[in-house]
DNA sequence: CCGATTTTGACAACGGTTTTCATTTTAGCG
DNA sequence: CGCTAAAATGAAAACCGTTGTCAAAATCGG
């Protein structure tokens, strides 16, 4: 039935890192695909709101999408560099994120974390540069 | 000398949470200051990179600036209700976010962590209303 | 005072996202 | 198959926070 969501949930699927809308649309332009940068909006939405992707938005303002392996809550570790995204759990995180709003009684506790670095290829070629 | 960036940082002082810049623009005209919302961002801009004030981006795109207590490296508990934000540190979220950087091979890592929830006072107008 | 330098702010431009709305596609039905 | 109702699509316009432009105003140095 949606057929175009499905385009777009297949470029995230092969994707290694977090992308943006634009960025789809654009592959999917040059693949050849007739789509319009609205729909693709509207299908990264939809996933979102489906929880089939996690959205974040970059530090320029820009909201990026990534199909990630597992629909539990976890977090990302980003390459800075290249984009390559790794899912890391955090138990540790977690619990941290409870006690600091239970000692400052705050209730119904969320979090965003997100950890970045250079990855390990990235770092080769960096120091080979 | 930077008669504008002191009303602005006043602002910020004074303030319990973050503030977006067009918000503290409407606050310092409805307070009678002649100034312009782009003097604002500037001073914002400033501000930051001075590392006089912290900035982070709402859900919804906003840079919103705060005035923190200390000059190190911490985190905020937000109230999501009325923004009123407490700083929090953290040193097993720091070796948390180590770890897991070097586990994958990753060099240079960084974090960005805020933790959200409803404080005591808006908890308490929230269940008697 | 006077010219050089900096700061200011009204306004336009920018870029990502959302809305609009007319057209196209799909679904349901006899 | 027709045929209509409902849903999806996309080009273009609107939106909104932010940044750039540039001439006027304030400040500085001498
Ligand atoms: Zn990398
Ligand atoms: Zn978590
Ligand atoms: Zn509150
Ligand atoms: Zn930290």
């Amino acid at each position: 039935m949606t057929n175009r969501r499905d385009a777009v949930r297949e470029i995230l699927v092969h994707s290694e890192g977090f992308r943006s809308a634009q960025d789809i649309y654009a592959q999917l332009r040059a693949d050849g695909a007739k789509i319009g940068l609205t729909t693709v909006y509207r299908a990264l939405q939809a996933l979102a709101d489906n929880g089939q992707v996690d959205m974040l938005r970059t530090d320029d303002g820009e909201s990026v999408y990534r199909a990630c392996a597992t629909g539990t809550h976890h977090h990302h570790l980003v390459c800075r560099r290249c984009g390559r995204t790794v899912e890391v759990a955090g138990p540790a995180v977690e619990r941290w994120a409870e006690t600091v709003g239970a000692e400052h009684g705050f209730t119904a506790i969320t979090h965003t974390v997100e950890v970045f670095g250079t990855c390990p290829s990235c770092t080769a070629i960096k120091s080979a540069g």
